[in-house]
RNA sequence: GCCCACGUAGCUCAGGGGUAGAGCACUUCCUUGGUAAGGAAGAGGUCAUCGGUUCAAAUCCGAUCGUGGGCUCCA
């Protein structure tokens, strides 16, 4: 006699133990027909599930997130069956759900083809249409394996050897088709179908690289046509501002097959741009009350052997060249360097903190198969910086990087963050003294400024306790770009000391950090969120002049050169086209103002300005327009 | 590093065992036109590199390099 309470406070006797379906039934024939599985005492379970004691239930729709995992599940399960039937020696894997769809990873003996995609999703829409029922049923562990053994599906038995003694192994069938899974699952086929197969990849059984690779297919699904259209186009955006194909088309950056993979070339357009940000961020530094540094390339290996990176960071170092039978080390960190700085003296306690900056680059050889455009590269400059301190500064100095931070993002558009603090891993060094201490301080910090952060137990480095900032873009896509580290392992390697204040020896606490990250990647991200439009302060080209007549050629060009004295980057642009042709042009490689400049105003001594977005903002003086200019810049876009 | 795909003019791409194609860009000429593409002519390519198969290779095969999507990695 179940009494069944549902999310809105209501309450339903039964008189013998119902089915979810016939639960939802009873409350509506629309919600029955919507009803995906549901939710009895907090755990998921289908649709066909009976409930036969009190409980309280959640019916999950399409609606819910979690009906959307359903439905992603399910469909995983619907491509693996229409991958058996066209190629029955495929073994299935595992096929789990994913950030907007889901994958399935098959054992097969050569690689899908994007035609036996089209087969493959063509088949799925079949088994939809037929509305195949969803069954589960429960099976011994031994049983199990044997009867996927009996199928000729290895990994499937390697899988339940993994599951726990005592766990329940359940199976879900549909049709000629059945695989081990935990469910939820959809009722029917039937209520699948806004689904796309993505692409196929190689991946790692278990994710291991010394495991063999299999066939992974990805795809996308959704409650409806409507979503599942929405998502496409939203990717198709996310195209659309590929920092790779704008760096492009604006005459930003290239990489080049002469210079080899994941070597940047900045372009005079991009230069300018990266300058713009060079000179703010030493600007910011250096009211902050930071030092900044040059250091060189290389260094002789035994720095890093001291460094500890030569055993730590080897795979991805350049090999070292010999000169002088010695060693030397092109460098992938900056802050070996910084240490050698802080012990060319001895160090009081009246000179800490110190905090040092240094747009350093640095050379990894990152696997070939992880470059990216420029948010994965070779070589990079980073906005490093160090700080060395003694411990009772550690939160004063963490609430200064944490502010100097926000605002640095802040000025490139970033206002949305995602805070992790990372704590102390099983290998670790330093004492648990200093552990809590330092995890206390970055915790205080993080809470003096009211900042909301996440905690990942145990993932900070074996060095010391970290915050990473991850800002959100303009699509709502976020990227790692901000890293604050204490390191009690460095200073430890150095033999780093200051003379405390009773003329002590003491060790310095040396905290990394990067607020940009790289600039290569920063610049990537910044082409990506501002869909190459930057803002004024940041334009490589911030106005063009153009002239409809040769008439106006010298008018234009002076109007060029007074407001290139005054700081601003122009352009003029006299070529004998049309000016519906120049400004299609220059509106396309996103100049924020165009100057139009006829005889109207070259006799009243104006510019017509237009923006970028197609505004007309009507005639005006040159000082009148370096005013608004000015101002746009200093803003930096904010209100 | 591993799996798959790709590499043709500055760019975007078509073609494909028998003398290399388009659009845009570029150059020259005509046009001097008021807010997103005026017209004509011309120039431009060892078809990524190296090797193999073939009477003949841009095309087929292999290797290398690079690019893309994943995997892995990312103190």
């Amino acid at each position: 006699m179940p009494l069944i309470s549902l999310p809105d406070g209501s309450q339903r006797q039964f008189d013998q133990p119902v089915s979810v379906l016939a639960i939802a039934q009873d409350i509506g024939p629309g919600l029955a027909r919507a009803t995906l599985a549901a939710e009895v005492n907090g755990k998921l379970v289908d649709a066909s599930y009976v409930v036969a004691e009190d409980a309280s239930i959640a019916i999950v729709t399409p609606k819910d997130p979690k009906g959307l995992e359903v439905i992603r599940h399910s469909t995983a399960h619907l491509l693996a069956q229409a991958v058996k039937q066209l190629y029955p020696s495929a073994q299935v894997t595992i096929g789990p759900v994913i950030e907007d769809g889901f994958y399935y990873d098959f054992a097969f003996e050569r690689a899908f083809t994007p035609e036996d995609l089209q087969a493959i999703e063509a088949r799925m829409t079949e088994l939809v249409e037929q509305d195949l029922v969803v069954s589960r049923r429960v099976m011994a562990r031994d049983d199990a394996v044997a009867h996927f053994q009996a199928m000729g599906e290895e990994y499937k038995a390697k899988i339940i050897g993994d599951i726990p003694q005592g766990d329940e192994i359940s199976l879900y069938g549909q049709g000629d088709f059945e695989d081990l899974c935990r469910g939820p699952h959809v009722p029917r086929t039937g209520v699948l179908g806004a689904f796309k197969l993505m692409k196929v990849a190689g991946a790692y059984w278990k994710g291991k690289s010394e495991n063999e690779m299999l066939q992974r297919i990805y795809g996308t699904a959704w409650p409806d046509k409507k979503s599942l259209n929405a998502y496409l186009t939203r990717l198709a955006e996310a195209e659309k501002r590929d920092h790779r194909r704008i760096g492009q088309k604006l005459d930003l950056f290239s990489l080049q097959e002469e210079a080899g993979g994941g070597l940047v070339f900045w372009h005079p357009k991009g230069a300018r741009i990266r300058r713009a940000i060079e000179d703010f961020w030493r600007d910011r530094h250096v009211a902050a009350g930071y030092e900044l540094l040059y250091t060189p390339h290389i260094a002789l290996q035994t720095l890093w052997d001291t460094s500890g990176h030569t055993d730590f960071y080897r795979e991805s170092m350049y090999r070292p060249m010999e000169e002088d039978n010695q060693l030397y080390q092109l460098k992938p960190m900056n802050c070996p360097f910084h240490v050698l700085i802080y012990k060319n003296t001895l160090r009081s306690y009246r000179e800490l903190p110190m905090r040092w900056a240094e747009l350093g680059t640095v050379y990894r050889h990152e696997m070939s198969g992880a470059l990216h455009g420029l948010m994965r590269v070779r070589g990079f400059t980073q906005d490093d910086a160090h700080v060395f301190c003694t411990e009772a500064q550690i939160e004063a100095e963490i609430l200064e990087i944490l502010d100097l931070t926000l605002d640095i993002l802040g000025s490139f558009g970033f206002e949305n963050y995602e805070i992790v603090l990372s704590t102390r891993p099983e290998k670790s060094v330093g004492s648990d003294e200093i552990w809590d201490k330092a995890t206390g301080a970055l915790r205080a910090a993080l809470q003096n400024r009211g900042l909301s952060y996440g905690v990942d137990e145990g993932g900070g480095a074996f060095y010391g306790p970290k915050i990473d900032i991850k800002i959100e873009d303009a699509i709502g896509r976020s990227w790692q770009c901000s890293t604050v580290q204490l390191d009690f392992n460095l200073p430890e390697r150095f033999g780093m000391e200051y003379v405390a204040d009773d003329g002590s020896r003491r060790r310095p606490i040396m905290i990394h950090r990067a607020l940009l990250g790289s600039l290569e990647r920063f610049f990537g991200i910044l082409v990506e969120h501002y869909e190459g439009r930057f803002p004024l302060w940041l334009a490589p080209v911030q106005a063009v002049v153009l002239n409809i007549t040769d008439r106006q050629a010298d008018y234009a060009v002076k109007i060029a050169d007074s407001l290139r004295k005054q700081g601003f980057r122009m352009e003029s642009d006299l070529r004998n086209e049309k000016i519906g042709y120049k400004i299609r042009e220059h509106t396309i490689q996103r100049i924020p103002y165009l100057l139009v400049v006829g005889d109207k105003e070259m006799e009243s001594g104006l510019v017509a300005v237009r923006t970028r977005e197609g505004d007309d903002l009507g005639q005006m003086s040159v000082e009148a327009l370096a005013q608004r200019l000015q101002s746009e810049s200093a803003s930096r876009g904010r209100n």
